[in-house]
DNA sequence: AATGAATGAGGATTCATTCAT
DNA sequence: TATGAATGAATCCTCATTCAT
């Protein structure tokens, strides 16, 4: 047999993250998971205790990669240098794993904040209030806070590819770059230099 | 009769818009619109012809603005003023009437992609297409194409409050302001002065 | 159309009962009630909010000609008289209007003690406790409680003809008759005259 | 292996009887037995050949230790004293071994009678009807035969703490003395003396 | 301008059971 | 003496939709 198949759980994950990513989780039905996987349902729940509980273990994975770059950027001193670090590690990651994620992302954040993550991540501050708290200090104003939130979406919205964005064809290296930078001139201009 | 409360047409799309961009499309039932109005389902179902009828008719109304706008931008002639004062009116339209409708259709592109419009929309180009022809020229590159995108979805996720924009507590008109001078930062370079 | 037959809302009760009590709750299915009565599933659900709605709904009507008689009870003075009066119009009761539902409450006394009941009737005392009360003078002993209880059992299986009862053949008035007596017989002997 | 816990056959037989008891045959889940254990279903299957067959094994217990009590009764001339002498040992066996099994019994009387019993028993005479000949007479009349069961009844639900009986507070003895005194009360009038 | 009653399709979930290892 | 992985059938329930009134 030697194991010719990934595991049937990765293989659940991958499928039904491609679904949810491209029809959206309440339209994605485990029938159609499992007739993909050439599965029953009943398979998928031997895997997993709910649909839900797929979801978690998917976000749990991205969480897990997302909680890595905070740690490491929290340990780094607050300099400008470290803002365009973690900009470019940021979209590093984006584009590198999660491409399908982020549309399905944003097209579910109410879904994805309602989720209970496993116990001891339920009180700690939400990753969205740590990544505000690398770019904006304690007494900068509005437009700091602004320009550093669409810093990251657009870091973000560059690697998901949505809104017109879908239609240009270049490398993604070069996308990357491109939207790195964008990113890079959003950030409050004082910040900057 | 004497109309002594708006038509219920117009309750029923708000009830309905309301509800969609709070817990999406799909998760959203009749039932549930029929319950906050006090109506039953079969009231609904004597003013629209389906749920999706629902949404047509909502996303009718916005792209007819839209289509207002691009008429209006599509008879300028093709200067960096016309980007400007588009990006700046479709800041307007965004803040002032689509709030509600944002975060919707952002949840839900593939959804409003694939919604059959009256008749003679059919076969016309998208709205995105020709914002996309407002922005780049002929000849301009990749650079330029992403740059223009991530202008016009920066004015979007700005209205919409999306990501961590939610907890900035500012005035609209600040914002908004904030937010059309990040993006027009965001045009290709060559082309802001 | 008169009306032919009579409201589908009781039909639905009705056949409920019956399956509950020849096979139980939990081996009733909607599908069969459904076929019986040639519905749809879906239609019960238009009557129903749920399979438990329709036990509430059942018990509650046999809940509230409990409460009548209760209520009867608790306003006559607590004399040997009442006792006997109390026994003979609770067999009356099951006789007349519970034999359906006896054996389906025996067999399933846990569902029906965990049925959430009306708000008001949450914290008020059980029907047990009433009736125990009517029958239990503070200070009576050991005896006298359990032989009250064991009286109003007897009534309860005779009317529902569990055990050998209902290979009894004989006219259900005789039936009442002989099992009224028996229980009089339990009552604790001091208070029998 | 040393036998160093209590045959897994006889856990699982206790520990499905205790569900059983608790919540009915059909709420509790071979999942549920198996997690109790510790073990997982597909153990159960090796032990077991179906849900049914450890009902079927635990009545077969319980059906064997009422055998023996009807062979002795059997065997017995067919006197008065026989009649309390066989109330007074059915109690013994109630007390002692069915506390758990009688409520479950109650609670499932179509159940058990639909089991199909090991062969041999199929055809035989059911223990009920057998139980109804020690204390029926030929010719003895419909009240006769009422008492008889009523009294069995009475036995069997003292022993289950059914109704109100759960509530009473005493040693196990005395309840038995009291629910065997009330038996042989109800016994037909002509047989008590 | 609306309702009451119903339907058919499909949803997530659970179950008893099987079988190769 | 067990387990891990899976299945098929059934469960309760919800939904968009219809239609006679």
């Amino acid at each position: 047999m030697e194991k010719q198949q990934k595991d049937m759980k990765k293989r659940i994950q991958e499928t039904a993250l491609k679904l949810f990513a491209k029809q959206g989780y309440e339209k994605t039905s485990l029938r159609e998971i499992a007739e993909r996987l050439d599965i029953t349902k009943a398979a998928i729940y031997y895997h997993f205790q709910s649909k839900e509980d797929i979801l978690r273990s998917i976000a749990g994975d991205i969480f897990g990669a997302m909680e890595e770059l905070l740690a490491w950027a929290e340990s780094e001193p607050a300099t400008e240098e470290r803002r365009r670090e973690f900009l470019q590690r940021f979209a590093d990651l984006s584009f590198a794993r999660l491409r399908q994620f982020i549309p399905f992302a944003i097209a579910n954040l109410n879904l994805l904040q309602s989720l209970q993550l496993p116990k001891d991540r339920a009180k700690a501050p939400s990753p969205i209030d740590r990544i505000r708290a690398l770019f904006v200090e304690p007494g900068s104003g509005v437009e700091d806070e602004i320009r550093s939130n669409l810093a990251l979406m657009v870091v973000f919205l560059g690697a998901s590819r949505l809104g017109g964005l879908s239609n240009v064809e270049a490398p993604p290296e070069q996308i990357e770059r491109i939207v790195v930078s964008a990113a890079i001139g959003l950030l409050p201009p004082s910040r900057r230099g």
